[in-house]
RNA sequence: CGAGUUGGCCGGGUGAUCGCGGCGUGAGCAAUCGCAUCGAGGAAAGUCCGGACUCCACAGGGCAAGGUGGUGGGUAACGCCCACCCGGGGAAACCCGCGGGACAGUGCCACAGAAAACAGACCGCCUUGAGCAAUCAAGGUAAGGGUGAAACGGCGGUGUAAGAGACCACCAGCACUGCAGGUGACUGCAGUGGCUAGGUAAACCCCACUUGGAGCAAGGUCAAGAGGAUCGGGCAACCGAUCUGCGCAGGCGAGCGGCCCGCUCAAUGUCUGCGGGUAGACCGCACCAGGUCACUGGCAACAGUGGCCGCAGAUGGAUGAUCACCGAAUCGGUCACCGAGAGGUGCCGAGGAACAGAAUCCGGCUUACAGGCCAACUCGUCCA
RNA sequence: GCCCCUUUAGCUCAUUGGUAGAGCGCUCCCUUGGUAAGGGCGAGGUACCGGGUCCGAUUCCCGGAAGGGGCU
């Protein structure tokens, strides 16, 4: 799981992120990065919606992202914040994991070559 | 063995690696790190009842409004639970019932039918009168007919012009009285009375009991700063609206969420209008109507005594991810056994677990739920 | 988390317990050389679902489902 300092929790970051940041759709999901410049820990946050499923599979689905995250959180650049969006559908999808990794990396080469 | 009824329990398991949240403890100025330990449910759900707790000064009286509704008990309380009564269903175990009052009053009962709630009379039956006759008029009557969910007791006889509880026997049912049983709802028996009373209160209503309002986003403490929060629009800067707080101006009443009484407060109050647009932390918060075992009382719900146990506490919201092994349902088979067959059992292969995630906490109710286990009881068949 | 509201024809909504209606839309016909407008006929309903009360329920009572709203 994510450590309590990855983890976003201002709604003006979530606002700043999602609307501000680059979309990077990747499978079941979409991620959502800005790169801000500053020196802290990157963050992430998550957006389930009710369409996703009933609250034992958002959860579940919440769950499986952050274990996904955690697998590379020492690969995401300092000061990044990321909103990662669950599309319907997310809760029975077996290549989850691979789409957030996947996906990570896709944003990476994307931040690099327009800074 | 088969069919069924009721109650209770479980509802994926084991291991490895990497993680997350709380509490405790040790180190560190601190960030943080180490160790130890705990970490979802029977419904955590729906939010339908009841309480605890907090605020509304106190939580007062009357009216209004709402709720409950057989009896007795259990409980902190309940619309819940237990036992019994009554009514209905079932062959039985057992199940279902908002189950007070229609002799306080008011309303309603469509269509059909003569008539739908004082009893009356369409067809009919009978008597008298008129007429050649068909029939008509006056009167008696309510057995028979048809309508309807429901038609003013049922069946048989006496009686009569025809009939009628007009009278009689039996039966059903009502009211009253007495006796017996029961704490009681009520039940049983005997007698008397009048021959008979429609339904609806989940229509108004009456009776008995009962309910003050809001809800942990309740509410409290602290810090910061003149702001803050939410919603809508915009790529964005930002713009607009509402609420709270602050400032200014004006009014004099305001509160006890319906009204009246009564009570309380009132210029540091309260209401209205205008103005310009800065927010987090902590407490509440997890040890109680607690769980479990034994004994005692009780038909039971439950209560009492004693021993043992400590059992989630997040806040963009922890309780997980990956891998390996085992694995229920279900599906398949040129397989084996049993069987007349339908099928059953075994073996092999595939497959890979229902409904569902705490958010102030308890007691219930209701709803969702693959599959499995246990116990008691009823009926049927066979064997001893 | 807490507190409320709604559900009737394809859509928007009516309807004292007694055969469910209106407007728009739809089908067919008339009118026109043709279309629109206009006129006429008609179809279309598990009254969200399941129980109960009643002779009878869209309506009254109980339970559920779906959709929507509010709070600081």
């Amino acid at each position: 799981m994510l450590p309590a300092s990855n983890r976003m929790r201002s709604a003006p970051q979530f606002r700043e992120t999602t609307r501000r940041g680059v979309r990077i759709p990747s499978g079941a999901v979409v991620l959502h990065v800005l790169a801000t410049g500053v020196s802290e820990e990157p963050r992430v946050g998550l957006t389930i919606s009710k369409s996703v499923g009933n609250s034992v599979v958002r959860h579940r689905t919440a769950r499986r992202i952050r274990a996904a995250f955690a697998s590379c959180v020492n690969d995401l650049p300092r000061g990044s914040l990321w909103v990662v969006r669950a599309l319907p559908g997310a809760g029975e999808s077996e290549s989850l994991h691979n789409d957030v990794v996947s996906g990570i990396a896709r944003a990476r080469l994307k931040l690099e070559s327009r800074p």
